[in-house]
DNA sequence: GCTACATCCCGTAGTAACTACGGGGTCAAG
DNA sequence: CTTGACCCCGTAGTTACTACGGGATGTAGC
């Protein structure tokens, strides 16, 4: 076979990607990522397609859809018969949930900047962070 | 041995410092809790300090302190030799590592959110969510 | 041709922080 | 005296990877 010069290699597809290449062989056990096409050495081989899909799921990854919500909206893409609707849907719970995270540290950060703000640093012994998590009255 | 009114099992402990019973096992396992008493059937016995403990573990949890941060608090407060200094360095670390967090997530909300509104939600099999997570530009 | 050295292969095990499972003992109520 | 809740323990599963180790292969310089 004549090489496509778009051929990757597992670690070029990996540098390509932002991942790493055992993350592409961890994708590839899961079934996220194909088996590839191997060249006489046994080396995987990549093309075009394969880089698509390997930088759709990092980018998904790093909106916090978990691999299981990837393997569905991949699912739909390899289907070929997903609506806009569904692809949407599943955006705006993930919308959701991010909105969720940032109130939670919203709230984790005013408790921490008040314990700081309480704590004066000094060498003694007694800290009002300490005494804060340490009692057993909620804050 | 006479019952101290403040003994709780397991179960109970469980219960009021708000995680579950098989998690105080683990901290047992990896020496955040201390082995406690056990009844003469083999149970557990925990007392107030027991209680404190875990609720402590539990807080420094909530406010996303590694198990192994809530290690070296714990440690100090042991030790009993902690300075407020060292309590407070450790929680101005957290509040940094929770705020860029809070970036981070702003950022993927604002990108979901142009995603989302991108979409018309139709029926149609081509997605500009889609579109714009398999494409290979980034966002 | 030979020697480094990088890169690839594979299977397996380790990580964080739990959660779940399964099989068995115990205890209080009816 | 049985039923159901609770407890014990060890082990394995979870998520999303990362690390390890041993061996084959490819590439560059001498």
């Amino acid at each position: 076979m004549a090489a496509n010069k778009l051929d990757l290699s597992s670690g070029a597809l990996a540098r390509q990607a932002g991942v790493n290449v055992e993350t592409i062989r961890y994708y590839e056990d899961i079934g996220l990522m194909p088996e590839p096409v191997r060249a006489d050495n046994g080396y995987r081989v990549y093309g075009k397609t394969g880089l698509k899909r390997l930088s759709f799921i990092r980018r998904c990854r790093e909106l916090g859809f978990s691999l299981d919500e990837v393997r569905g909206l991949l699912g739909l893409v390899d289907g070929g018969d997903y609506t806009c609707a569904e692809v949407r849907d599943l955006s705006i719970v993930r919308l959701g949930d991010v909105r969720q995270k940032i109130r939670d540290l919203r709230k984790m950060e005013r408790t921490l900047k008040d314990m700081v703000s309480q704590c004066k640093g000094g060498l003694v012994p007694e800290c009002p962070i300490v005494d804060r998590l340490y009692t057993s009255s909620g804050f």
